[in-house]
RNA sequence: GCCGGUGUGGCGGAAUAGGCAGACGCAAGGGACUUAAAAUCCCUCGGUGGCAACACCGUACCGGUUCGACCCCGGUCACCGGCACCA
């Protein structure tokens, strides 16, 4: 058979799409399967060669549990406020709904052609005001909880563009889009109180089946230290706190440092002799911007303040206080006790500031340098802790700060709360109303959705506010809860908000009264399976873990983890080992692909690139490879013998292919998943095939090629959709050959190998082994000391010269 | 600096409850078919030595455990990703 692949890609699309093929049952007696990818953002690029390769994946995935009898759901949608559609519908007077639906179309196609088995019936977008309905919802009970808040605090400030930008945003100090700089400027931000949940989102990692990976790094970047705040006191009678992971070192306290921005500085003004330069520091480290905070990490600065010291509270030693920027006000109290002694960063300040260094744990050289590794030694120099070990020094430490009323132990992360407001135009607005009398007042819930207006011009403004602000027949209201006139919030949501939340929507889309009905979320929640990008498991995937466990505090979902399993792919990478982009010219389409050698070959070569987890380059050669595979069965589908069983000679050969592909799936090893059914074919070209296994191969084979599977099972006279078939099945004890092969070696070099039943005993196994020519001639000579045999796998001789 | 990951042929990569290293594919070389080319099919393909049977070496590097190590342990180096003055 010629494999025309246009032809019958489109062929089968049309049928799949005829027959809803892929359509999850909303209610069915059988066990659910809820597979998810992340929903793309439909950017104006189109489709990345990078995006089939975990939706393939899932797919595959998705079509082998369907096949066993599950109701899958495998749903998609569009990830679609944002700021590249806003920028391109400015630079060419569009409307961003416009550029979204244009852009949205054109993604449908593309991912259409790939024969990815979605299902369309349940499409969402979180720039349908019926979708994010939803979302300012619960935005709404979060504000109504207290989780919501509105605080000043800076934010980035690109110095060309005129606009705030996300972290995510800067890269090395500059804006990403224009390359000015970004500077800081204060703003009034509403901001999700994503601390308050902190210890749960460590806690509830060992409840889910995440890649370790993914969960030491959400660990890490949650960041959760244990310590004790230490009360100082100073000689004017102020008390200072600091946060502290060591308090066993607070005999090694030589000095204390305050952040520049710490609010006692202007609190104790008038007893700082020297306020003018203090002022002038901070003044400096306010200017600088985070990139020159960090790239002058080497040399550090600082002022101390005259006029006031610090009395530390174990031996009453009086110690000077310094303002620097190396401390800072966002963690912990914003001031620290330093222990040069035992802190590389204090050790260098000290050494700058000509300070003494105390050594209070023994092992070290402090005269080099700071004595960090310090965890298992002995205290020294440290009063009634001297002679303990860390460890307890700790412990009692600790029980003499609190019985002394100095302090407490105390645990601190290093997540801070999530800013959530953009001043821009396309996104979710904030559905909050100010009134002079009132304060921030919610939109009532039957008003939602609170639509976006439709306005003329999103151009960012000067002064750093939301494009809305110019439009004052929206902003213009009155005060839900007194009548008087009030402003809307002008700010609009990020555009993680829609996506924390969208799994919940599929499984429901169209649900007017609720974001999700309960049965729907009693039936198919959690999602089964979800694979991702290792670039948002410290954003989007931890942010809908917040989400989620704010959903079952209130009582909307009965579960506090959304996804029970978790994966993540690497990146297709160009064909030199790049990144691929379009400055460095090594960009692939998807869509030449599919041209070139049809949409199956595509999937088929993006899972056997290489290791899924792993980045993989990408190879315009290596690709035929995949071509020629499904050209030889086109071929082969020509030459079938009669046979509704496997054939002797195939048998096993067979069964072992239906376990590795099974298993291989299950698992994610789709590149040696596609191996073994290579290699079945070579066998097939050897042995010929019947139209039992060859039925068998094309099953195990549709998942991965849906397109050319179809036309060959219909080929062989069935008229039901092959994707709709029983995975095949396999019986262990037929994988196992009657005759198997051993190797022989003798003090563990391999001498030869020899073929003995699979049930023959050790001593046959033995007898054969040293019956064989090359085997005997090594022996020779040798008194054989001991003998390993390990059946199915090995004999090894142990032998001596006589 | 800290955390995580990875080092295997010319290339992508297989093989870990420790048991024949290099499956499968690409590229390359040789051959068949063809007027010719493409496609297809067959053979070779880690290194060194040898006509050959074969021998020795070989999974980043050094060392250890073991009858046996890509795999386990200790140390070193390189690369990739994330975080980064978090006290």
């Amino acid at each position: 058979m010629f494999y025309d692949f246009k032809n019958i890609e489109k062929k089968w699309q049309k049928r799949w799409q005829d027959e809803k093929a892929f359509c999850a049952e909303q209610k069915s007696d059988k066990e659910k399967f809820f597979a998810l990818i992340e929903f793309p953002y439909p950017s104006g690029a189109g489709l990345h060669i990078g995006h089939p390769r975990p939706y393939t994946a899932l797919d595959i995935v998705s079509r082998k549990k369907r096949m066993e009898g599950k109701n899958v759901l495998f749903p998609i949608g569009w990830d679609a406020f944002g700021l590249p559609t806003e920028n391109y519908a400015i630079k060419n007077h569009i409307h961003p709904r416009q550029v979204t639906e244009n852009n949205v179309a054109r993604f449908k196609e593309q991912l259409q052609s790939i024969g990815l088995g979605f299902d369309w019936d349940r499409e969402i977008n979180t720039t349908d005001p019926n979708y994010y309905k939803w979302t300012q919802w619960i935005f709404l009970k979060m504000f109504e909880k207290g989780l919501a808040y509105k605080t000043t605090m800076p934010v980035n400030w690109c110095t060309s563009c005129k606009c705030v930008l996300a972290n995510e945003e800067v890269v090395n100090g500059v804006c990403e889009r224009c390359g000015s700089e970004v500077v800081r400027r204060e703003k009034s931000q509403w901001m999700l109180k994503i601390t308050a949940y902190a210890q749960r989102l460590i806690d509830d990692l060992d409840t889910v089946d995440f890649l370790p990976r993914v969960k030491t790094q959400q660990i890490n970047w949650i960041g959760r230290s244990e310590g004790a705040e230490v009360d100082f006191t100073t000689t004017e009678g102020e008390t200072l706190t600091v946060y502290t992971t060591r308090p066993d070192t607070l005999f090694g306290v030589t000095y204390m440092v305050m952040s520049p921005e710490h609010p006692y500085i202007e609190k104790w003004a008038d007893k700082i002799s020297n306020i003018e330069s203090v002022r002038a520091y901070r003044q400096e480290a306010a200017r600088k911007s985070d990139f020159e905070r960090t790239e002058l990490q080497k040399d550090k600065t600082g002022v101390k303040l005259d006029g006031v010291c610090a009395i530390n509270p174990v031996n009453g030693t009086q110690i000077p206080i310094f303002v620097s920027d190396y401390v800072l006000m966002s963690y912990g109290t914003g001031a620290i006790m330093a222990v040069p002694g035992h802190d590389t960063r204090d050790w260098e300040f000290a050494k700058k500031f000509d300070l003494p260094i105390i050594e209070v744990v023994a092992g070290g050289d402090i005269e080099k340098e700071a004595f960090t590794d310090c965890e298992t030694g002995i205290m020294v120099n440290s009063g009634f802790l001297t002679g303990l070990s860390v460890e307890d020094a700790k412990v009692a430490i600790k029980k003499w700060l609190e019985e002394n009323g100095k302090g407490h132990t105390k645990v601190n992360y290093k997540l801070r709360d999530w800013v959530f407001s953009r001043q821009r135009y396309w996104g979710e607005p904030i559905p909050l109303v100010y009134c002079e009398k009132c304060g921030w007042v919610p939109v009532p819930e039957s008003e939602l959705p609170l639509r976006l207006p439709e306005i003329d011009s999103y151009e960012p403004t000067d002064n750093g506010e939301s494009p809305l602000s110019k439009c004052t027949d929206w902003i213009n209201t009155t005060c839900p809860h007194c009548g008087a006139p009030a402003k809307r919030e002008t700010d609009t949501m990020p555009q993680w908000a829609g996506s924390s939340w969208y799994f919940l929507r599929y499984i429901d889309p169209t649900n007017n009264d609720a974001l999700t009905s309960k049965e729907a979320i009693d039936y198919w929640m959690p999602v089964d399976w979800y694979n991702g990008g290792m670039e948002h498991t410290t954003l989007h995937l931890l942010y809908s873990r917040f989400w989620h466990k704010f959903l079952y505090d209130i009582g909307v979902v009965p579960m506090s983890e959304p996804y029970a399993k978790r994966t993540s792919h690497g990146m297709i990478l160009g064909e030199n080992g790049e990144k691929m982009s379009k400055s460095r010219g090594n960009v692939i389409n998807p869509d030449d692909i599919i041209n070139e050698y049809g949409a199956d070959t595509l999937r088929l070569y993006e899972m056997f690139i290489g290791d899924f987890e792993k980045a993989a380059p990408w190879s315009a050669s290596a690709i035929k490879g995949c071509k020629r595979f499904l050209d030889r069965i086109a071929a082969m589908s020509d030459n079938i013998k009669p046979g509704k069983e496997y054939s002797a000679a195939n048998e096993s050969a067979m069964h072992k292919t239906i376990k590795k592909v099974t298993q291989d799936i299950e698992g994610m090893k789709f590149n040696t998943a596609i191996a073994a059914m290579m290699a079945l074919i070579n066998q097939f070209d050897k042995n010929g095939v019947n139209e039992a296994e060859f039925k068998t191969l094309i099953t195990l084979l549709n998942p991965f090629a849906p397109h050319l599977t179809e036309e060959l099972n219909e080929k062989m006279g069935d008229r039901n959709l092959l994707a709709k078939t029983q995975w095949p099945v396999y019986d262990e004890a037929k994988t196992v050959e009657s005759t198997i092969e051993i190797a022989v070696q003798v003090n563990g070099k391999l001498k030869g190998v020899v073929a003995v039943a699979a049930d023959a005993s050790e001593d046959d196994i033995k007898a054969t082994a040293q019956a064989d020519e090359a085997v005997a001639a090594a022996l020779q000579g040798m008194n054989i000391v001991k003998v390993i045999v390990i059946r199915g796998k090995i004999v090894n001789f142990v032998v001596k010269p006589q």
